[in-house]
DNA sequence: CGAGCAATTGAACGCTGTCAACCCGAGTGG
DNA sequence: CCACTCGGGTTGACAGCGTTCAATTGCTCG
């Protein structure tokens, strides 16, 4: 595991506990599932074992097969997790935006890679210290399960997505998921529905459980449809928010009206 | 939340809990993930919450987003997870085997439907009496972590099937799966590698994210390629385990060796 | 015996994976 | 400044897996 940039976090949120003050890494202030609005006595405790860690995009997080060694919330940038076959292959499972965390407890090797798509920034807890406090404070845990619970439903959801709907459909979605949680999301660009894509094509296809060619075609399928503007290979605007929200919800036809002639995946009365 | 013969526990297996013997519910003999070798104080206090629970066949244990209101354990049968699309189509995002559980803690409503596949019987806490335990036995927390990490495992493995693997690979990994952990896995059918399939061919489908035509064309075409014998629509033998491990591994086309002319979905160098 | 459901089989079409060529910008070196 | 290379991305042609539609079989049940 290479130590890139690891400090301790500068104080950016200063919060009142009793008559003292406090300070917090960023990711305290991030509506992240596991250090927003703890109790101040759990949020010191937690800032006390935090440590920041920077990754330039490429670079091997967590390598798979790998003892987990920390728990991490992304500050800012892109993680992606993924998996990889016996013939190189490689599937992306997920992407961790700000505020989503990863990581094992109780020594659990986790069966992924973790790799930055992005120049990323972490802020860490090594496993043993973040399960220590577990006991003393069981609301840490307890973040521990939402955020896991977090991750399942979102797997399902994925996993739904892939069994069922075409690439152009699971990209509209993967475009809306962008907008809501993407990099930016809370910036001015959501109000102009401008999205930006952190990964390149071939991670794109990974994700999406499809090739770079399939990617190319969907997106000028789409923007021949006016769901999408390109505006470069990387970046889009979505201009039918209503359309894209139809087709990735199960493709052109409607349960009433809109006789589309497209046809989704397995549909059977 | 229908209540279908609900019982207290008869006791199974014996415990020594000093020098009194207490009588535990028959899942805690089972390699259950939740309640197999806790403490023996946990135990006694786990089983003294315990409910036995029995569905019939097609029932709906869990409806969707229904707040969830008891954590469970399979003792016999077969549960589906399933996903439903706005047009009907149903995506089925898990199977619970015996020794498997399910449920949410902390008042998350999940978006799944569980549905017995078979006739099922369930050993069940109610979600407050069972989050209640988490303080006095941070065992029990530890398991439920340890339960939803394999969750997660098990889905982001599947979402791999689903994105990389064709039909009759994903059918290869679903019948070397059963004969792992399948109903009867631990009989002796395991020695002759007879397995069978506890869902019909539209749950079948649905969960290998195909039709149930193509699923008869895979059995057919693994049964011609002498991987599988077909005894009935439910009930086949594996005769070439080593070829169907070899399928579900990566299709028919090695990194060396054995130049088959199959080709596996978007590989590339 | 007919209705109804599960499952299989056949035929045709289409999404998409594969292969190949091309475009383009960045970096490099003469 | 230009030629060259290289990687990322796009476009085109083609084939194949798999969905869809349709027909058939076998079985259960009333």
């Amino acid at each position: 595991m290479d130590t890139t940039h690891e400090t301790r976090p500068k104080g950016v949120v200063i919060m009142k506990n009793g008559n003292t003050a406090l300070p917090l890494p960023a990711c305290f202030s991030l509506k992240s599932t596991l250090c927003f609005n703890l109790s101040p006595s759990a949020s010191e405790e937690l800032a006390q074992i935090a440590r920041i860690r920077n990754f330039r995009a490429g670079e091997t997080v967590h390598a798979e097969a790998e003892e987990v060694g920390f728990i991490g919330n992304v500050l800012s940038g892109v993680l992606r997790m993924q998996k990889t076959l016996h013939d190189g292959r490689q599937q992306i499972v997920g992407l961790l935006m700000p505020g989503f965390s990863f990581g094992r407890v109780f020594s659990h090797t986790s069966h992924l890679d973790i790799e930055s798509a992005t120049d990323v920034a972490l802020c860490c807890y090594r496993r043993q210290s973040f399960e220590a406090l577990f006991t003393r404070f069981p609301e840490i845990e307890h973040r521990m399960l939402e955020s896991m619970t977090q991750e399942i439903d979102a797997a399902h959801d994925w996993m739904l997505m892939l069994a069922t709907h075409t690439v152009t459909e699971r990209m509209a979605n993967f475009f809306l998921d962008l907008r809501r949680k993407g990099v930016g999301a809370d910036s001015a660009q959501s109000e102009r529905s401008l999205i930006d894509v952190p990964i390149c094509r071939k991670d794109f296809a990974a994700y999406l459980g499809t090739t770079v060619e399939s990617i190319s075609r969907s997106i000028q399928h789409m923007s021949r449809r006016r769901l999408i503007l390109i505006l470069d290979s990387r970046h889009f605007e979505l201009i039918d928010i209503d359309g894209l929200e139809h087709l990735s919800n199960g493709g052109d036809n409607y349960l009433e009206g809109r006789s589309g002639t497209g046809i989704s995946r397995h549909a059977r009365s």
